[in-house]
DNA sequence: TATCTGTTATATTAGTAATATAACAGATAG
DNA sequence: CTATCTGTTATATTACTAATATAACAGATA
């Protein structure tokens, strides 16, 4: 799975990486069962730190993504879908308000905000067919 | 107006302020023309510092919700739906594309998604007709 | 026995958030 | 004119986060 991490950008580092492996395990780039790379090897890899990587692990560990196991090291978690909570909708409500309320100050119609999300949700269900 | 702010949450001072006010205006609470309180004023009533309000404004300037004026301050800016240009559409893309790879490994459905953001969209509109 | 792994610890640098305090010039009410 | 309010600007300080460098330790492995 080909990551980019960009030096210069206002996102962390740690966000830059969870992100992109998130949307590899969305897609089913990154299968279930699958181990990730080795802390040294990733951050070697993008050129920063051990540290930095490992950040990105645990909290992917804690939020159900990731578990560590013994031998494999980082592995990729089934059973995500268990994690839909109720907490879990209030929260996400929380974080789309500001987008929504800025949208709608701009004066995007209710149609076309829906149009981008759909396109976006369609682009991670075309990912997880070619497998 | 009413603003609260929450000295204990993870979510800065300034964002929390920035966040209230953009809702004030998208409900039209905040009308057109209509001054906002001073920098002295508000800090002293949410209990924050001066130049925390201060640069919650400039924020709502640049962005193009405020204008500064001479006489009454930081005034409610109109047109603000020309602000809706292709880079805004793609900058609104980026931000939401995690929210949404994180609500489709969770199992969420696109109908549910949009169920929410509709909600969000209609809780505005209502907002806006009882003027 | 080396070597790789994840883990933990300490220290340092840089940037942001927030505060305190102070001073200055423009606008305004008495 | 004077006092007061406004926004603006500046300096300094505290606290936290992001990211780095470096090092050491124990478990797994070839």
């Amino acid at each position: 799975m080909l990551i980019t991490i960009d030096l210069q950008s206002e996102i962390p580092l740690y966000l830059q990486l969870k992100t992109q492996l998130i949307k590899g395990i969305a897609t089913g780039e990154l299968a279930e069962g699958e181990p990730l790379p080795s802390f040294r090897q990733l951050s070697a890899d993008l050129g920063i730190n051990m540290l930095t990587v490992k950040k990105t692990y645990d909290q992917l560990k804690q939020e159900g993504y990731l578990t560590m196991h013994r031998q494999k090291g980082a592995v990729v978690n089934g059973q995500l879908h268990a994690r839909m909570t109720d907490q879990y909708v209030l929260t996400l409500k929380q974080q789309l308000a500001p987008f929504i309320t800025e949208a709608f100050c701009y004066g995007m119609k209710k149609a076309q905000f829906t149009a981008i999300c759909n396109a976006l949700y369609e682009e991670l269900e075309e990912g997880k067919e070619n497998d």
